[in-house]
DNA sequence: TTTTATTGATTGAACGTTCATTCAGTCATT
DNA sequence: AATGACTGAATGAACGTTCAATCAATAAAA
């Protein structure tokens, strides 16, 4: 028998199939019943409404790539091998849940992403600036705001990955061109 | 009075309009019709149904944004100054293009999107790609797949008018943060 | 010149479909 | 017996799309 929480979590990742495949628009929340094999009517006891089990999933999304990243970070190591943790940790995730990274993908750009949400406290958010903030206190990175850091880097891993998935085959031989993506940055970041 | 490619430009402006605010399913095309002041009816004698319509409105932005880029290159110059050329005119485009600019982004991420469009001649893409080609030849940039190279330096520009969107006030005052981003990139390319 | 015919764009009410949402009834557990 | 999650047919609103009717412009005929 499934506990509450993990018929919720059922919810979510039937929906994310479905929303990666067809989008928001061509997933009706009957489709994201049948496939959580329950009742249309049960989604309705875990959600108010269809934007409320969006909005859910993107809060899960984020908070799953917080604890992947953040789990396998070590503070203890130079900067830079933190740095090129960080943007294998997140390559990694995403490469691992394509899913989610095509939630997040369409997620962030659409009518659903308000001023409200971008506003809510963010524990993937501010453990990324965190993160870059201690870069610059280090002296190992450029004083840049680190906002813009963090959002410049992820949305580059975010880039990357969708290359990687929609050229698989044109690109094999080169997708270690892609990896020195990372190095490319790095070299932009870093103070020498 | 309009002649017909007029009222074609007129649908599709106003969806661009109505996408960028709403996205894709918030954006009736009875809605449409209204803003350009057509009968609904009209848009299908122009577009065969919604998807052609989302679809023709990617190939004009498409076209677009190859004009704009395109006429403020000058392959006379070095080619590092053209870099910054490009990566300018892109950005002030979608400045002044803010409609263009929030629909290209819900597009490529979108079901529209599919692998069939991707595949079609592009012109656009053909520009960048032979700009980042021309590049390399001259041995001013290291030889990456231009496709990558290409990708790359159109999400960092896209991602970076995103924010300078999003956050109009709190960055205010390091917006000039925002422009050292296309210093980080041509130093990570270039060859030294 | 005036009248009639033809063409093709334009209109918007109407249609059928799909969707999000509801709720009266069922089932399982306590 | 009582509680509360679960069910899925039913509902109504919204949407994409159609098409018979209208209109404007031009050509042909008188």
């Amino acid at each position: 028998m499934h506990s509450l929480l993990e018929k919720r979590k059922c919810i979510i990742q039937s929906a994310l199939d479905l929303i990666q495949e067809n989008g928001f628009h061509a997933s009706p929340v009957s489709q994201v019943a049948k496939n959580a094999r329950v009742a249309v009517g049960t989604i309705y006891t875990y959600f108010d409404n269809k934007e409320a089990l969006i909005i859910g999933i993107y809060e899960y999304v984020v908070e799953e790539i917080k604890i992947y990243v953040s789990e396998r970070d070590d503070p203890s190591l130079l900067f830079k091998d933190r740095f090129y943790n960080y943007w294998k940790s997140l390559t990694d995730f995403y490469e691992l849940n394509p899913s989610m990274h095509g939630f997040y993908d369409q997620f962030i750009k659409s009518p659903f992403n308000s001023d409200e949400i971008q506003s809510k406290p963010n524990v993937w958010h501010d453990f990324a600036c965190e993160f870059f903030e201690s870069g610059i206190k280090q002296g190992k990175i450029k004083a840049l705001n680190p906002i813009v850091l963090s959002i410049l880097v992820n949305s580059n891993v975010n880039s990357i990955v969708r290359i990687k998935h929609n050229f698989k085959k044109k690109l094999s031989q080169n997708k270690m061109e892609l990896d020195e993506i990372s190095h490319l940055i790095w070299d932009g970041i870093k103070v020498d």
